[in-house]
DNA sequence: AATGGAAATGGTATTCATTTTCATATAGTG
DNA sequence: CACTATATGAAAATGAATACCATTTCCATT
């Protein structure tokens, strides 16, 4: 676990007390590239030794998404996927639903639109969510990362 | 309960057999102009004294997005929401927060974008999901439609 | 360093949408 | 009408997320 985040720990952190619990779970999820599952940075977490109960963890992760400091998708079972916002501002994703990796994309036109179709429709206080899921190269040309029934190979 | 979507209604049927439940879950739902539950569902069905069971409801809400004749959207807790598609095609929604009602957007700048993305990120079989949620004109002129605890007035 | 109270923690119990199971009922064909 | 693949639905299982609440910990103050 490195610590080469560390100012950009320190920036999320501000909120309330500093404890333990709070700074695994920071920790974790900065080592984590990916959008992860409360149950997986609790399963970390232990696996780390410092162990963070499952209801600070979920505790955690709506704060900081209250703060604005993660991004938040939900996979087909509707279970809520967190990472770290890399720019500190609202960003999309497209994700590789065959190994899960996921980059930032480009959505000022995105924004533009939702603005745009809001103050069309006499809508205040608009708010959106958009997802993007597909199969990256790599794992288009490379073997696939999991076996038709979903099993890791 | 009208009939006049009697010809939509036939054409979204044809999977499988013609059973009394099947058009009773379709007859509600072509009644709804806005996003339902299946628990939502399965209680009008039951209203209307044609009861279906609520695991025939879940199969064939599935059978529909599957036949892609309904879109789906996920409420703020992650229930799946289910509405008849208007217009043959896949849509995207504005949602009042306030009031459930929803009407499709105008979104082809969307499903271009999206193309564009996946292609310069070098996926395949890019899929997305987009929701827009607002409060409209309507519940910002008037009283607000539910209480502060989210209880109906 | 000691204190005290507000804030945070976490094990357990609970909630609730959704899925699975499987015995029974039904559609629709021959 | 009989027959069989298909459909139904009550009950039980699953699993993410939340509520409860006794205990612990942070930290400003003395």
């Amino acid at each position: 676990m490195s610590c080469r985040n560390a100012e950009q720990l320190a920036r999320a952190l501000p909120a309330g007390r500093r404890t333990r619990q709070r700074g695994a779970v920071l920790h974790v999820l900065l080592d984590c590239p990916d959008f992860v599952s409360a149950q997986q940075l609790h399963a970390l977490t232990t696996a780390d030794g410092i162990g963070v109960g499952l209801t600070t963890v979920y505790r955690t992760l709506r704060e900081l998404e209250a703060r604005g400091r993660v991004d938040v998708v939900r996979d087909d079972v509707g279970e809520r996927l967190y990472r770290i916002r890399p720019f500190g501002r609202h960003r999309h994703y497209l994700v590789c639903r065959a190994c899960g990796r996921s980059r930032p994309v480009e959505a000022d036109a995105v924004e533009a639109w939702v603005d745009l179709i809001g103050e069309a429709a006499g809508f205040d206080a608009v708010e959106h969510t958009v997802e993007l899921t597909g199969i990256c190269a790599t794992c288009r040309t490379d073997a696939p990362a999991v076996a038709d029934d979903g099993e890791p190979l």
